[in-house]
RNA sequence: GCGGAUAUGGUGUAAUUGGUAGCCACGUCAGACUUAGGAUCUGAUGCCUUACGGCGUGGGGGUUCGAGUCCCUUUAUCCGCACCA
């Protein structure tokens, strides 16, 4: 029988179809595990040999478990709301529910070819109304909830509600949009909208009044991390900053939660470190400075409490509330001038010109609190609106930003900390003895620092204070295809749904632009409000709200009571191992963490934490190849040739070129315009060009994994696959190298059978060689499997295949293919068949390494004298180094060496080397 | 600018974590079987050298009996953040 994988591919893919043989339920007497991937975005180009690479290594790892025995839940589904589906209904008029459904199925196949071990029966879509149902439930808990900073969890609204009517807002210690001050009385004599507003500062969702990044050629807003380099990162059209009133999460509330708990995360520290510095905990102080001629007090925040004496002038953002008031009437047109085009510059533009300096006088003056002295406020874009208090107090000898102002303006520059020299530049070094400072004057920095903080709160000046970098997530787009909110108005003031009215479904629609209006495309919608007509919310949830907490849902996906029962959260707790892009470093897994929680806060989740262990796969790249045109001909000439003429590099399709040769017949029909294409051949051959370059439709380069497994299988694409590298690194497809896969599993099949297809599979016993190989390449798999190292694996496979030779025990080949079924899932199910098993391979149980075959191997010791390798002998590996060190010293290779004198030493490493030191 | 990572044959990579550098493949070369091969099998293949031998893990230095691995320094590439006060 030959290894005819197609037929027995789609054979066993439909077995495990018509036998559910994925399909898990909570079993208490087996351990469980949570294996999942990043789920897709369905988008229409299909997957490419690229996407499938970490659900390959997941799908690994979730075999293997189970062939340890445990009960692993391996889920996939599909996150199908977002913007590309939109854009393209727009361009097309196509409706993304139509698009969605098709681009779903084309995935489906392509997934279903490669073999995946996943449950279907637990598929979710966000974009489903059963699903979407709890993203809005979820909303909604959040609008009923604030955050505690005492207790650090997440409380009901009603509990602030009663704590105002009773106390006001005194002793409160709330996470709030700003601060607050009112008395019992003021709250009662409130109405109902005044209420309101005053609850949206303390809800964990909450309607805002905010800079937020406005993208004009999307129409809608995006959250920070949506926003890379002033372009969004879908489609990357410019971004600029506006005011707008949008719905927002209080993810702030998390930052310190989240920043302690991935501590206690199975995650790369690259990933931990991106999101720590995405958060990006300060700590420093906040300082109130008075200002001349007026009862306001500037508020600032600043890491350098110790620099106080050196401020010379303070700097507020373009944007900051207080310019208007701060300005002098003498100041006025220039400062107005001058916010109206910090204003027009996009983000980019802002990035572009960040070392240009600029910034004009309000004509105000604060005062120093420490050294008395007048000085001037001064507004630059220099300073964020978004950052801290939006205005800074300006130390030039000790901030180079500072620094450059101060030398551009002629302001004093006044150095409080020994060490640099101020003449050439700013000293911005946390180290030093403090000059010119009173008090502070012959400490250290770090002392000052600390004294500082006293000092300030001492004197009622301000108080020690920690800032993050991280903001609230803005939460609505001005979209169709999304999550709507189950929020309506009443004179503008907005009220949740209640819980039973869930899911609120999205409309139909035909038109998917914005209205003339530039309201959201919900606008469009007549009847869009409640019976009672009071209007919906217009806009739509973001992308990452469907697929913040999918991996809840996977446990428990058909309860329309919860979104996920308290047996199923109970059972399967959290994901055990996650998989998938570090793009979503500061989106998607900060979302999730948010998200989770909150959720465990309200003691719907048993675990605070989502994901315990996660693996980043690296990006696959495109290997491009090239032809070279003679300019002017339609002649190509082969590679190493092209340098004796003037040549033209053009992309060629990576799918007619073969170990870099190209098919030449191919190529004349691969375009119309190479019908007639001559060629200059070396050696009878045309050798392309290549580069490693992103895969994309453009440079012909994309390799489907459809074309893969049509001509090697499923089974070798994903041994192939996992061959080509360590999973985390990024690195390029070359097609090159997988006939040395396909091969290996060629042989492998050619152990089971005979030249004329027979079974020669015997029961003869294994020789102790056969076994020390069998349990070798068992402990070095399973020990790679759990380090996910996948790509040593596959070679301890090939390894071990060159030691077998034509072994044709079955006291070998059985555990060898249980061994092999989590890479090669259709290969093993066949020959387990054929051994004479029925049902499935997974059913089996994973071989256990035993030692005893490796003890009793020998090995071959190099001995070296001094480091440097002089001859080998053999050692039971057994022997203890004792032994082997009192032998080696009477060998008369080493005797050569020693000349009769005993040796400085004899170091022996177990398994390695012998080194005898002269 | 700050932070993180990487660097090994013609190519992808490996090295039991300080112990024979280049495993396993691809490619190349030679051979066998073939009417034929993009099939299969066998062998060779880091570089220099006819050989003996020498040199080799981006460069330079150090620790060590011994360094791809540890330390210092430097270069290049990739990624994240970035007027963050």
């Amino acid at each position: 029988m030959e290894y005819d994988f197609k037929e027995l591919e789609t054979r066993w893919q439909q077995y495990w179809r018509d036998h559910k043989t994925y399909r898990v339920d909570i079993d208490p007497a087996r351990p469980k595990f949570y294996v999942l991937d990043m789920f897709p975005y369905p988008s229409g180009a299909g997957l490419h040999v690229g996407h499938p690479l970490g659900y390959i290594a997941s799908d690994i790892f979730a075999r293997y478990k189970r062939l340890k025995g445990f009960n692993v839940l391996h889920p996939m589904g599909y996150d199908a709301f977002g913007l590309p589906a939109e854009q393209y209904a727009i361009q097309t008029g196509q409706h993304p529910a139509v698009t969605t459904e098709r681009n779903v199925a084309r995935y489906r196949e392509q997934l279903d070819k490669i073999g995946f071990s996943f449950d279907w029966d637990r598929e979710v879509r966000t974009c489903d109304p059963a699903y979407y149902k709890w993203t809005q439930w979820a909303f909604l808990q959040m609008y009923d909830h604030y955050y505690c900073n005492d207790t650090q969890r997440a409380r009901p609204v009603s509990e602030l509600v009663e704590a105002f009517a009773k106390y006001g807002n005194e002793g409160l210690n709330a996470a709030c949009t700003v601060e607050m001050h009112f008395t019992a009385d003021e709250w009662n004599g409130w109405d109902e909208q005044r209420r309101e507003q005053v609850l949206q500062n303390y809800r964990l969702a909450f309607r805002a009044d905010t800079m937020v990044n406005w993208c004009p050629k999307l129409g809608t807003v995006l959250a920070n991390d949506e926003v890379r380099d002033g372009l969004s990162v879908r489609g990357g059209y410019p971004v600029e900053q506006k005011r707008m009133k949008q719905w927002l999460l209080r993810v702030t509330a998390y930052a310190q939660r989240m920043l302690d708990g991935l501590e206690r995360l199975e995650w790369s520290d690259s990933l931990k470190e991106i999101q720590r510095n995405w958060i990006g905990r300060s700590v420093g102080a906040q300082v109130f400075f008075d200002i001349q001629g007026s009862d306001r007090k500037l508020e600032i925040f600043t890491t350098r409490p110790d620099t106080i004496f050196g401020v010379t002038f303070m700097v507020i953002a373009p944007e900051h509330e207080w310019v208007g008031e701060l300005t002098t009437p003498e100041n006025r047109a220039a400062v107005e001038e001058y916010a109206a085009q910090a204003r027009k510059r996009s983000e980019r533009e802002r990035i572009a010109e960040t070392r240009r300096v600029s910034g004009v006088a309000t004509g105000s003056y604060a005062v120093n609190p420490f050294t008395g002295k007048a000085i001037p406020i001064y507004v630059s874009d220099y300073v964020l609106a978004g950052y801290g208090t939006g205005a800074i107090m300006a130390v030039p000898a000790h901030d180079s930003r500072d620094y450059a102002f101060a030398r551009h303006f002629g302001l004093d520059i006044v150095p409080v900390v020994e060490g640099g020299d101020i003449e050439k530049e700013s000293y911005d070094a946390k180290q030093g003895r403090m000059i010119n400072s009173g008090f502070l004057d012959g400490k250290d920095v770090k002392e000052a620092i600390v004294e500082m903080f006293d000092e300030v709160e001492r004197r009622g000046l301000g108080k020690k204070l920690v800032n993050y970098r991280l903001r609230d997530a803005i939460f609505s787009r001005q979209r169709y295809w999304g999550e709507p909110f189950p929020i309506y108005y009443e004179n503008d003031t907005a009220y949740p749904l209640a819980a039973d009215k869930l899911p609120l479904e999205l409309p139909p629609i035909e038109n998917f632009g914005p209205t003339e209006q530039g309201e959201p495309p919900l606008a469009r919608v007549e009847g869009w409000c409640t019976p009672e007509g009071h209007p919906f919310e217009l806009s739509t949830m973001p992308g990452f709200a469907g697929s913040s907490a999918y991996y809840l849902r996977y446990m428990d996906p058909h309860n329309d009571e919860a979104l996920v029962g308290r047996e199923a959260d109970e059972y399967w707790r959290s994901v055990d191992l996650y998989v998938g892009g570090i793009e979503h470093a500061t989106g998607h897994l900060m979302y999730s963490r948010f998200w989770n929680m909150f959720l465990y806060d309200l003691g719907y989740v048993c675990e605070e934490e989502p994901f315990r262990k996660l693996v980043n796969q690296g990006m696959i790249q495109g290997r491009s190849n090239f032809v070279y045109r003679i300019v002017g001909t339609n002649k190509f000439v082969s590679l190493s040739l092209k340098d004796d003429y003037e040549t033209q590099e053009i992309h060629v399709d990576v799918n007619i070129v073969k170990n870099d040769l190209l098919d030449l017949e191919a190529f004349r029909q691969w375009m119309p315009d190479f019908k007639d294409a001559e060629f200059i051949l070396e050696e009878g051959k045309y050798v392309c060009g290549w580069a490693i370059e992103k895969m994309s439709k453009s440079m012909y380069n994309v390799v489907n994994p459809d074309y893969i497994v049509d001509n090697y299988g499923a089974d070798t694409l994903r041994m192939y696959e996992m061959f080509l590298g360590p999973l985390e690194q990024s690195k390029p497809w070359d097609t090159n190298g997988i006939d040395g896969v396909h091969k290996f599993l060629r042989r492998f099949w050619r152990l089971f059978f005979d030249r004329d297809g027979k079974l020669r599979v015997s029961d003869a016993k294994a020789s102790e060689q056969e076994l020390r190989t069998l349990h070798k390449t068992i402990k070095k798999v399973t020990e790679d499997i759990e380090n996910f190292s996948f790509n040593t694996s596959v070679a301890a496979f090939m390894i071990c295949l060159n030691e077998l030779g034509d072994c044709d025990k079955r006291e070998i080949l059985e555990p060898l293919t249980i061994l092999l079924a989590p890479f090669a899932p259709h290969i093993a199910e066949e020959l387990w068949a054929q051994l004479g098993h029925t049902g499935s391979i997974c059913d089996a149980r994973y071989p256990e390494f035993d030692e005893q075959y490796l003890v009793r191997s020998t090995f071959e010791y190099p001995v070296s004298v001094n480091g440097k390798l002089r001859f080998r002998k053999e050692y039971a590996t057994a022997m203890t180094p004792d032994e082997i060190r009192a032998d080696v010293v009477t060998a008369p290779e080493a005797q050569k060496w020693l000349d009769g004198k005993a040796p400085k030493k004899v170091i022996v490493v177990p398994g390695k080397i012998i080194n005898i030191v002269i």
